[in-house]
DNA sequence: ATGATTCTAGAATACGCGTTCTATTTGATC
DNA sequence: GATCAAATAGAACGCGTATTCTAGAATCAT
C-alpha cells in the first residue's frame, strides 16, 4: 500500500455531521469542513465524488440509526402501549442524542442534498423509506385492523407529529426539552389514538412480548 | 415628479412572496425576482436597499397578516373555546392561504434573513415578537390563573405546535390539509389544555363575549 | 423648450461556492 | 535503493450570487 490516509471518511463524516448539526448543512461547505480538519478541499474528494454524496450520507446515517430504534419500539407488543412508548422516545432521544436531533429534526432532507439521490446512496435511501414506511403499516394494522391511509395518517400523527411539534421550539432555542413534555406527549398521544378505528378489542396482554 | 415607477415595490413583494412560497426563500434571488417581473436587477435595488430588508419584509408582512388573525380568535371567550378554535383556524388557515402557510411553516425567519433584523424592520419585528407573546400570556392567565412557563408551554403546545404538526406532512407534499384533520387536531389539542393547572372552575359561559 | 430629478437598463465587480487540476509527498513492494 | 500507487497539498476554474456603477430615458416644474 502506498500510503497511509491522514483524513479518514469517518473523520470527514464526523467533521461534517458537526458543522451540519451547530449551523445547519448549508454551512457544511466543503471549505469549512477541510477547515475544521486542517485538511485542504482537494483531500476531500479522494473520500467522496460530490458535496452531495457525502452530506447524504451524513443525513441518511443518522436517519438509518434514529429508524432502527424508532422501528423497534413501534414494533413491540401490545401495539397501543408500543405506540405511546415511540412517542415518548422521540422526546428522550432528543435529550441523549441532541446533535442526531437537530439534524434529523431541525432540517429536511432537500437541505442536504439540494436535488435526487445520488446513485450511490440511492438503494440505501429506498430501503430505509420502505423500513419506516412498512414500520408504521404494520403497526397500524395491528392496532386498526387496517393500514388504510386514514389510519396510517392518524397514527402517524400520533407517533412522529406530536412528540416532534412538542420537541422543535426547544430544539431551535438550544435547549434540553423540559421534564414537563413527556407528559404532554404521553397525553395527546394518546388522545390521537383514541380517534382511530379500533376493530374488534382484543383482551389486554393477549399477545403481550 | 420626475418619472413614473414601472416596477411598484408591491409587485416586487408579490414576486418575490411567490418565488419563496413555491420554492423556497433561498430561490427568490435578485436575479430571479427582476427575472419573473422583465425587470433589471439594479432596479430592485432603487426600491429595497438589500436582499435581507425585501425577504425580511416578505416573511414580517405573512407572518404579522396570521399573527393578527390567529391573535384575534385566541382572544376570543371563553378561553377554552377560544383555544380550540385557535387549534382549529391554524388548520383551515392553511387550506385558505397555502402561499402564506408555505412561506411560514415550512421555513424558519433565517431561512429569508440570514443573520439579524434590518434596522428599518427590527422595530416591526420586536412589535410583532410581543404581540404574539402578550397573547399567548394572556390566554394563559385566563385560562390558567397563571402564566409561568410550564402553564405557557403546554397552551402553546396545544394551539400552536400541534396544529403545526398536523398541516406540516401536507404542506409539504403540496396537498390541502384532509378534512380528517380537523378532528384530530381539535380532539389531540382538547387533550394537551387537559394536563394544564385550572385554577377555579368557572361556570360556563359566565364571561361568555 | 429646458433642466432637474427619478426612474429603467444592464454591464461590471467582488466574493464564495463546488469542483478539477497539477504538483508533491509518502511508504510498502520488488 | 528504485518504483509506483495512493495519498496530501493547494492553486485554478467556472458559475451564481448580492451589490454597485454608469448610462440612457421619461416626466414634471419652470
Amino acid at each position: 500500500m502506498p500510503r497511509q490516509a491522514a483524513f479518514h471518511p469517518h473523520l470527514i463524516l464526523d467533521a461534517a455531521s458537526r458543522l451540519a448539526a451547530r449551523d445547519g448543512p448549508a454551512a457544511a461547505t466543503i471549505a469549512r469542513i477541510a477547515g475544521e480538519l486542517g485538511a485542504p478541499t482537494g483531500s476531500i474528494y479522494h473520500r467522496f465524488p460530490s458535496r452531495d454524496v457525502l452530506l447524504g450520507e451524513v443525513w441518511l446515517g443518522a436517519a438509518e440509526t434514529f429508524q432502527r430504534d424508532f422501528g423497534s419500539v413501534l414494533a413491540r407488543d401490545p401495539v397501543h402501549d408500543a405506540a405511546l412508548a415511540a412517542a415518548g422516545f422521540v422526546v428522550e432521544r432528543v435529550r441523549r442524542r441532541p446533535d442526531e436531533a437537530r439534524l434529523l429534526m431541525l432540517h429536511r432532507r432537500e437541505d442536504f442534498l439540494g436535488g435526487e439521490w445520488p446513485e450511490a446512496l440511492a438503494s440505501r435511501a429506498q430501503a430505509l423509506r420502505r423500513d419506516a414506511d412498512e414500520g408504521l403499516r404494520s403497526a397500524c394494522r395491528r392496532l386498526c385492523g387496517t393500514d388504510d391511509a386514514a389510519a396510517q395518517r392518524g397514527l402517524r400523527f400520533a407517533v412522529v407529529d406530536v412528540p416532534l411539534a412538542a420537541v422543535l421550539p426547544h430544539l431551535r432555542a438550544g435547549e434540553v426539552p423540559p421534564p414537563l413534555l413527556d407528559g404532554l406527549v404521553i397525553a395527546t398521544a394518546r388522545a390521537a389514538l383514541a380517534t382511530l378505528p379500533a376493530p374488534r378489542r382484543r383482551r389486554r396482554g393477549a399477545r403481550g412480548a
